[in-house]
DNA sequence: CCCTTTAAGCTTTTT
DNA sequence: GCTTAAAGGG
């Protein structure tokens, strides 16, 4: 059923700020700066709505979002399920940009032209890159801290087909191709590059994929690399395809990683982009805001009057800085504090973060201790975090839920999903074999739920997961997760997944509670300020606020101040700081970063408290 | 083997 | 900028 432009509303009866519903309805091409909190996320999935009901995307032409992270692809897609009817579903398509760049390559790799027509069985490069800097070893040239990033930018900042630089070249070839005793082996950046080599070689291919997608929506804009932001323009300069882009330059943490610093201003100037500015935060308590306020002016002339959802009176939130002598005594006041909200603010345990700038080891330990001694799990969540992304790992969880709970709908559903793609059903009008498969699946549950009952060690644990694995078809889990389809990385993760679920059993004695402790349903994170990029918490303790910990401070103030405004605008109502002269390994000042001190002191809504006697 | 000097990692994601 | 690991010298 179609909505005319004139009778469409957000979907839900949510209402949307103006400067929003502005970008909701502008056809051309977009930059909105949202800032924390902002809504992000709705804004797009209300667009998506928007453009699929009113047939503004034009069926059957779809809408392409593209998100660096896959949970950020995952959730967007969520939500806009939450907002379109299931038939227009599959016309949204959620995407993080290396997946974009590898399908192009995948589809079109025969295009390419014969020199540069790689072994369709290449290998994706390790993080390390080490197959690369073996390459260039084999070519004579030592890569080191020194010099890698000159050679990295040669062998990435040349467009195909190389010209001139025979080194490069050469390079290319050997990794394209490979040898007997070397696999081709491409990295992101180079998968990148191949497909714009492809698009700008075969209009026609060009040509279809604007046919395709005539929307296309780009999350968290502002950590866009060069090469990212040039595969898009080959894709969509000047074609009719629109693009809305979504970011915000405050929070620019990733430049040390390579994102284009300037590409909101190129993006608006080469596509022509309107600027939209959303006001409403809805996430933070107007005392916090006025931090974000200051915190914006220094790092940039535009203001920042963020306006704050109306359930806050203006009174709202907490900000404080503690300065200790010991860390011993910061860890116990921190545990005191996490422990009286949770008893006497109902705070939940999962809606409490502790972040860090760098390095969350060095300062867990003593932190874990002390909440342990107030009855109060915390754990560093960056290994779970990686694990619970992880395709397979779901697939096993999600069969053990439904298995033990048979009621759990949203668990059926997925493994559900999985097992008819595995078996590459989905779409069919066989009842017959949706059928078959569906009374083999269930009754594999309840032999999944007998073995479960009799587990006793960790060994019998991973006698069960194997099984699961080979129940749905190793192969064809590899097949269907291309992720896995190569090396004993799946293996990996589920031995990971055992150790950790098993000692959960250990402590609860029950796999239900078991498997919500290991998806952190009950203990307090603690991760990096990068990490917690995107999330929200009721209570967010930034420990170790000192100069070691922003010891790159006076190389990277812009970037290295955007972090701090990443860190402290994840609160919703509680904002701690804490110092500590004493650490465990070192003694700390904070006199370099005093600035940032500044920034808190000017929003005249900072208490600080002095612990550094008694 | 021990002591000194040099080098790398630190904040990240992606099939 | 500082901590830790690896490499080098006697």
């Amino acid at each position: 059923m179609l909505i005319s432009m004139n009778d469409w509303k957000p979907s839900d009866g949510l209402t949307l700020e103006t400067e929003a519903l502005k970008a909701v309805y502008d056809l051309e091409n977009s930059l909105v700066i949202a800032g924390p909190g902002a809504g992000k996320t709705e804004l797009l999935a209300q667009k998506a709505s928007f453009l699929l009901e009113t047939n503004n995307c034009i069926n059957p032409k779809k809408i392409l979002a593209i998100s660096f992270k896959k949970d950020a692809a995952y959730n967007l897609k969520e939500r806009v399920s939450l907002r379109i009817p299931s038939n227009l579903e599959g016309r949204f398509i959620s995407q993080t940009f290396d997946s974009f760049a590898k399908s192009l390559l995948d589809r079109f790799l025969f295009s390419l032209p014969e020199e540069y027509r790689l072994n369709p069985n290449y290998e994706i490069a390790d993080t390390q890159q080490n197959a690369i800097i073996r390459t260039f070893a084999k070519f004579n040239i030592y890569i080191n801290k020194d010099n890698k990033s000159y050679y990295f930018n040669r062998l990435l900042s040349q467009q195909l087909p190389i010209k001139d630089d025979d080194l490069i070249k050469n390079i290319w070839l050997f990794l394209l191709k490979g040898d007997e005793h070397n696999k081709a082996t491409l990295s992101f950046p180079m998968i990148t590059l191949l497909a714009i080599y492809i698009l700008k070689t075969n209009p026609y291919i060009l040509i279809s994929l604007r046919e395709t997608y005539s929307h296309i929506f780009l999350d968290e804009f502002q950590d866009t690399t060069e090469l990212q932001y040039e595969l898009i323009k080959t894709c969509f300069l000047n074609s009719s395809s629109s693009i809305t882009a979504v970011g915000d330059n405050r929070q620019r943490i990733m430049l040390w990683a390579g994102a284009k610093q300037d590409v909101f201003d190129s993006f608006k100037k080469e596509f022509k982009a309107k600027e939209y500015l959303l006001k409403m935060n809805h996430r933070s308590a107007p005392r916090l805001l006025e931090i974000q306020k200051i915190v914006n002016n220094y790092l940039q002339d535009k203001p920042f009057v963020p306006i704050p959802n109306p359930k806050w009176s203006k009174d709202d939130g907490v900000a404080e800085i503690w300065y200790f002598m010991d860390y011993k005594k910061e860890s116990k006041l921190v545990a005191k504090s996490i422990s009286e909200l949770i008893e006497s603010h109902k705070v939940s345990t999962n809606d409490i973060c502790i972040i860090v700038k760098q390095t969350v080891d060095k300062f867990a330990k003593s932190i874990i201790e002390e909440l342990k001694a107030v009855n109060v799990t915390a754990r560093n969540e960056t290994i779970f975090q990686d694990l619970l992304k992880e395709d397979v790992v779901k697939l096993i969880l999600n069969t053990l839920k439904s298995a033990i709970d048979t009621l759990n709908s949203d668990a059926w559903l997925s493994i559900w999903h999985s097992k008819i793609n595995f078996e590459g059903i989905q779409g069919s009008k066989n009842e017959y074999s949706f059928n078959k498969i569906r009374k083999e699946l269930k009754i594999y549950l309840k032999v999944v739920n007998k073995k479960l009952n009799s587990i006793r060690s960790v060994d019998e644990l991973q006698l069960l997961f194997i099984d699961i694995l080979e129940f749905y078809d190793l192969n064809k889990i590899r097949k269907y997760y291309p992720q896995y389809s190569q090396g004993t990385y799946i293996n990996k993760l589920r031995e990971n997944m055992e150790q950790f679920l098993y000692q959960y059993f250990h402590e609860t004695k029950d796999w239900l509670m078991a498997i919500e402790v290991f998806e952190g349903k009950n203990s307090i994170p603690i991760m990096t300020i990068h990490k917690s990029k995107g999330l929200e918490y009721e209570a967010v303790f930034f420990v170790g606020f000192d100069d070691k910990a922003f010891w790159s401070f006076s190389k990277q103030q812009q970037e290295d101040t955007c972090t701090f405004f990443v860190g402290l605008s994840r609160a919703k109502r509680y904002l701690y700081f804490t110092f500590s002269k004493r650490r465990e390994w070192t003694s700390c000042t904070n006199e370099h970063i005093s600035i940032l001190y500044q920034m808190l002191r000017e929003s005249k809504v900072v208490e600080e408290s002095n612990f550094y006697e008694g």
